[in-house]
DNA sequence: CAAATACATGAACATATCCTCAGGTATTTG
DNA sequence: CAAATACCTGAGGATATGTTCATGTATTTG
């Protein structure tokens, strides 16, 4: 009951308020079970947004296998330069990928391991 | 240039075309590279955007430690049952929860270890 | 049975997203 | 130096997304 009090609040949003308490109802020792801070759900959704883009996914495709650069990518996904360019710096804003500048060609790769890992395990996870 | 002959075909979106191809300029073998095909990148991509946003993130945070009536839901997110319950219906669609109906209230679950499992990793990845 | 409760749903509005287009910078080449 | 190349960037428009609001359905309660 302590939990429920300090759950329904003036400031609640809803004025009708479920009568059980899911915690108490079923593991009677009513855990402190809580959300997710608002800023990390924030950081968090933001890092998956990265990845919810078919393009940014088909980039990410090619920059786990080796090197590219922009022009390559653009021929190999059958997009704009423009269109690549402006993906890229989604990628680079979160960090997913690094880039190295050779006399005006820009070769970008990915900036470690882990989003590598991340891709394959959910690739796997779909190809059921 | 085998290669390069076949990207560049006639409905080649640039008319620019960089000179050097970078699998050549690098590895000599020039590998055949081959993006992640358009309807996968599309499905990884829906996936991904499930995860994109923060209520729903919250929402998973918290039936990863136990299951929840919708009210309960709403209570601790401090959002209306409506937000939350369009929500899980996304969740649902996207089979990341399932339910069972108790009377008049709904209780959701995660539909599989899976999904809490992704959900930690990213959660540590972004701890540094 | 009527009222209340728990949840679901469609429409609508504000906001965000992705591509195109036009133009800009930096490097190379003739 | 001028032209070409490789890439970047801002504005604009079509589309997608998340919440609110009003309403609907199913179950319980008085």
């Amino acid at each position: 009951m302590i939990f429920k009090r300090v759950l329904t609040v003036d400031n609640s949003p809803t004025d009708k308020i479920c009568e059980t308490m899911c915690s108490e109802t079923h593991s009677g020792a009513a855990g402190q079970v809580v959300p997710l801070a608002m800023g990390k759900a924030q950081k968090m959704g933001e890092f998956f947004n990265v990845l919810s883009d078919p393009t940014r996914l088909r980039l990410i495709s090619l920059l786990a296998e080796e090197e590219f650069c922009v022009c390559d990518l653009a021929v190999q996904l059958e997009m704009t330069d423009s269109a690549i360019s402006h993906q890229l710096r989604a990628l680079r804003a979160a960090r997913l990928v690094s880039y190295r500048k050779l006399g005006r060609q820009v070769f970008y790769r990915l900036h470690d391991q882990h989003v590598v890992d991340l891709y394959r395990t959910v690739h796997e996870h779909l190809e059921e």
